[in-house]
DNA sequence: TTTTCGCTGGACACTCTGCGCAACTCGTAC
DNA sequence: GTACGAGTTGCGCAGAGTGTCCAGCGAAAA
């Protein structure tokens, strides 16, 4: 089930940049940036949203800022017996799994975790392989992040710009 | 530098919780449903934002939605001549490259790439390691996304709910 | 040529935001 | 006990933005 692609053009690309540097900008506002009309923003917008392109605006969560300073990648390898499913059922109930893939390659699931401190790390490592569906774990910190999350260049690639 | 931290407690984590589920609502609706003064949404939103613990209200773009449908983890070590930043500014100036971590372990750097397809990934590695500071990169493809990214139950978990 | 589609510019009522204010409660320091 | 500061509450105001129409217009497709 191939996710429907949104082809984007340069204004959708300069709307997304514009929200990216300033979110609480307004459609209003983005008219004038832009120098479109307004009902084009909207309308930009809101086919981008229900194509799918952009999922929301939801407020962004920085973990180390809450407390979870230690971020973490954790490769899995699960028994055959238990599905992948049950495996990650168990994953979503514990809060410092961000994100949680199967993989290929020597492991089956690799997922990021965040922990208070490398003390903590333990503590959730054991969790997450005290389920019986779990083999083994290995783990890889991230000590500095070189490059933060980011999907502008991308939107601008994709838009040919 | 350690971050400094936010405690959050139970009304922090309610708002970003409203606001995680239903982005647009709006600062008025919100104290409507926690039944709590305008006010008061407002001050611990501009407190939340203020000390970090928020970044913001970006539009979460999904790259599988504009084209990009495969999701890989590279692996990357590099020259000891060549610093990390030189590497990091190399990576920062491809599209495809959403984020870079420093970790420890048999690598050095992991970092999260995009690409069209599986032919198109290729490319997209050639690209990393035509660079000379990087001596040799290997890639793990994401199959599933079994648990998206995440950060309620995180949030939950820090207010002590 | 005619139709279709997207953009434009304008209008309307409605709602929200940013801001300030006086009053109240609470924990703590004196 | 009393005073203080921080946080919350409820209120009001002016300004701005939103959602939603509409008619006109140009370009591309039929």
């Amino acid at each position: 089930m191939t996710m429907q692609v949104v082809q984007l053009d340069a204004l959708d690309a300069r709307i997304v940049e514009l929200l990216e540097a300033e979110p609480r900008i307004g459609v209003l506002e983005m008219s004038r940036r832009l120098a479109v009309a307004r009902g084009t923003v909207q309308a930009r917008l809101d086919k981008l949203i229900a194509r799918g392109a952009i999922k929301g605006f939801g407020p962004e969560v920085l973990p180390e800022a809450i407390g979870f300073g230690v971020m973490s990648f954790v490769t899995l390898e699960i028994s055959q017996r238990y599905g992948h499913q049950a495996v990650a059922d168990h994953l979503a109930e514990i809060p410092e799994v961000l994100e949680a893939h199967t993989i290929t390659g020597s492991g089956d699931l690799l997922c990021r975790i965040v922990a208070r401190s490398n003390a903590d790390l333990q503590r959730v490592i054991d969790q997450i392989v005290g389920y019986e569906g779990i083999v083994r774990a290995s783990t890889i910190i991230a000590l500095a992040e070189l490059i933060p999350y980011r999907t502008l260049p991308l939107v601008r690639a994709a838009s040919g710009a």
